[in-house]
DNA sequence: GTCTATAAGAGGATAGAC
DNA sequence: GTCTATCCTCTTATAGAC
């Protein structure tokens, strides 16, 4: 186990917080509004210097990616520990989280069109482990929750997959969020009724 | 009945070349990716023309929501004049309607983020306007379908309306699509399937 | 109203001193 | 590694001739 040292510890912690600064505007903003410039303002420090930790915005970007993408491995991790429960009730729990991530405003959202960010993650190697890993994790469930009549067993895997991404950055939840006409609380279990409902099938 | 001059007809006949032209490119990079010279080349006139006949990016934007919302219009105008089906089949017809145009790369899609056309639009009447009549005619639609017992009578008819807007530019469209796995009328069947089953609860 | 040319400024990225 | 100052490209928008 090597030691780290103080000046590297310190270093660590100046990334994280940019990282978090970056997380937190991509929520916001999204990658094309966002400015590097902001960022560094945010951070408070100068923008050259957040250029020596990050090479280019797209890796900024990439770098806030990887930690939600980190988080949620996190907490699939701690999902297995706990008394297993049906596989559908872990798909349930991962989509709740996700959507408490987003109303907290802490998911990034990728933007779905064309831009310089699509290209630079799709050969980013790190985000790609995890993202095919998060995949792994609940594809596995998906198939499971389908043995067990829980999801639509005539739905593709993949649907179900990138239905519960898609729900991960619903712009349907941020517009009942500012619509004020409920709790954060009541727009998740909307959401999951009207998910897992269409997933279920009849 | 005001005459209209050949002139004019050529003029309107430019105007509706170049909302098509910026249609296509906010269904294909969204509008913080599209730039106003791709547009002036895509027509094939000169920037300074494009400033003659719209006064901002945003106004250009805006042209396309109106005229997509048009078109949303028209299409419900002529299912209200076919034999009058179950409120349920409309609101399908009107899903199905929009995931087609999605498909044909002739959705222009907004940023859900914050961005200068989210302003622009929130004080742009027509836009507003339009956008006011198909969430009326979608929502007597909702409140029929939740009464006749084919939509959950629980849910809010905002979160219905919501829920099929959203579908009008989801992004497990455009996935399934590229993936090449499926026809676009399979994916169209899927997804129409999980989002009403969503919506009908159990 | 169409064009060429250009203003005006934002934003990503870097040079170079410390 | 942090800063100030700057570069340079891209993009929105306009001036002015025809």
């Amino acid at each position: 186990m090597p030691r780290v040292s103080f000046k590297e510890q310190v270093l660590l912690a100046r990334e994280q917080a940019i990282v978090s600064s970056v997380n937190r505007l991509l929520a916001e903003k999204g990658f094309d509004v966002m400015t590097v410039d902001e960022v560094a303002a945010d951070v408070g420090i100068a923008k050259a210097s957040l250029y020596k930790h990050f090479t280019s915005k797209e890796a900024l970007a990439a770098a806030a990616m990887v930690r939600v993408l980190d988080r949620t491995l996190a907490f699939v991790a701690t999902l297995k520990t706990l008394e297993p429960l049906p596989a559908i009730n872990q798909l349930r729990a991962v989509a709740r989280w996700t959507m408490q991530v987003q109303l907290a405003g802490e998911m990034p959202s990728l933007p779905s069109q064309n831009s310089s960010l699509r290209a630079a993650l799709s050969s980013h190697t790190e985000y790609l482990a995890r993202l095919m890993e998060v995949s792994d994790q609940l594809g596995a469930w998906i198939v499971a929750a389908q043995k067990d009549g829980h999801l639509n067993p005539q739905l593709p895997p993949e649907l179900v997959l990138y239905t519960l991404f898609a729900r991960a950055c619903d712009p349907v939840l941020s517009v009942l969020k500012a619509s004020g006409n409920y709790s954060h609380e009541q727009i998740i279990e909307l959401l999951l009724g009207t998910c897992f409902d269409g997933l279920r099938g009849r």
